[in-house]
DNA sequence: ACCGTATGCAACTCTGAGTTGCGATAGCGT
DNA sequence: ACGCTATCGCAACTCAGAGTTGCATACGGT
């Protein structure tokens, strides 16, 4: 992926884009993007500005290259033989993976002025698209079982269960812990037990 | 409030004023933070740039003076005699607003690098915690009316109406219309129905 | 009509983006 | 171990935008 051309000269070349990146990555958590200078990711990496260029087009190619790589979330999808204990399992997972380090550093970055580049907005939207769609298969576990009403809207579900955490990071400063993750699954089980996560949701009451 | 000083030459301060205001909205919505320069904000509002830096210290002074003016959310609350149609009008509103023109610029500013500035953050959280403080009073009557359980939280409540619609403002691609509302509201009213949403949410299941 | 104040204007400094040419160096194959 | 070559360091640029200053001018209230 890297030096395409010969293969040759590979070891200098990976290092520098490795310290790159990174320094790219920290500079970002500390002043967002707004304040990234390419002077001080060259400093933090320990390499020279020309390097930089040389690698990378501009800045918006080097923060959608940092991104890009980052922007794996890994949240294993449970099956624990009941959707209280599975939907509380996102729930945590996805606490935990979003205040982590990582993921605090990659939220900020979404969430900057970094959105305006096209490439950053895709990935946003591919990254809160992919969970809904991975968990569809507990929750038709679920269906299956009698646990949940048979026309429920697995993606709804999923949703639901992940914008108040979601709006709790964004917007309130409570704090985002696993009593949040637990009372949002019971949220979410709830109003899909009622019925209200159908997916024929055009004729209301 | 604008001129306090002598009350003198009030006339011409005044338009100026206003003009840069809303040439910086403008901008701010056209380009975002990142890119909101005080010469592009001078040529919009037919003003000079010397003119904008002696009204305000810098450019982050200007922009928390633009939202503190615009980030008055009027959303009114509804008595309606029934929570199924308080709830739906709450969520019709904020909707509405949110998918205006002036909605729309706010909440992009507040979602950009401009959210760095310390005055942002807390008119942020403000206005977010401002609507569900004032919808109490809607939730209570609901409680007396006994629609809805008694140790009902109003502001979890509200939340839980709101994170939704605000998750596919900021996330989802989907539409933000008023089916998206109407559903919300049918979410959130399940969910408190069901006793999710109780105030005393220490003791699971 | 007058006076004071705010605005227009030009010319500055400073910082950061992005570029170029050249010399130094580190890693690869042999 | 050694040479070849791509890559890196360095310095010196251009360009744009932030923020400042001194002076001339036009506006608005009395």
């Amino acid at each position: 992926m890297s030096t395409e051309k010969h293969g040759r000269q590979v070891g200098r070349g990976a290092k520098v884009r490795t310290a790159v990146l990174a320094a790219t990555l920290a500079e970002l958590a500390d002043h967002g993007y707004a304040a990234l200078t390419i002077d001080n990711i060259a400093r933090r990496a320990g390499v020279h500005k020309t390097t930089i260029y040389r690698r990378w087009k501009d800045r918006e190619s080097l923060v959608v290259d940092v991104l890009g790589e980052q922007i794996a979330v890994d949240i294993p999808m449970p099956d624990t033989g009941s959707v209280d204990t599975d939907l509380r399992d996102i729930a945590r997972a996805f606490v935990a993976w979003v205040t982590s380090p990582a993921g605090q550093t990659i939220f900020a970055a979404i969430f900057s002025d970094a959105a305006r580049i096209p490439g950053i907005v895709d990935a946003r939207r591919q990254l809160f698209e992919e969970g809904p769609r991975r968990a569809s298969s507990a929750i038709s576990r679920a269906v299956q079982r009698g646990e949940l009403p048979p026309d429920t809207d697995a993606e709804e579900l999923i949703k639901t269960l992940i914008a108040p955490l979601y709006f709790r990071l964004a917007i309130t400063t409570e704090p985002l812990d696993q009593a949040a993750a637990d009372h949002a699954a019971r949220v979410a089980l709830a109003a899909a037990r009622a019925g209200a996560l159908s997916s024929t949701n055009t004729n209301p009451q």
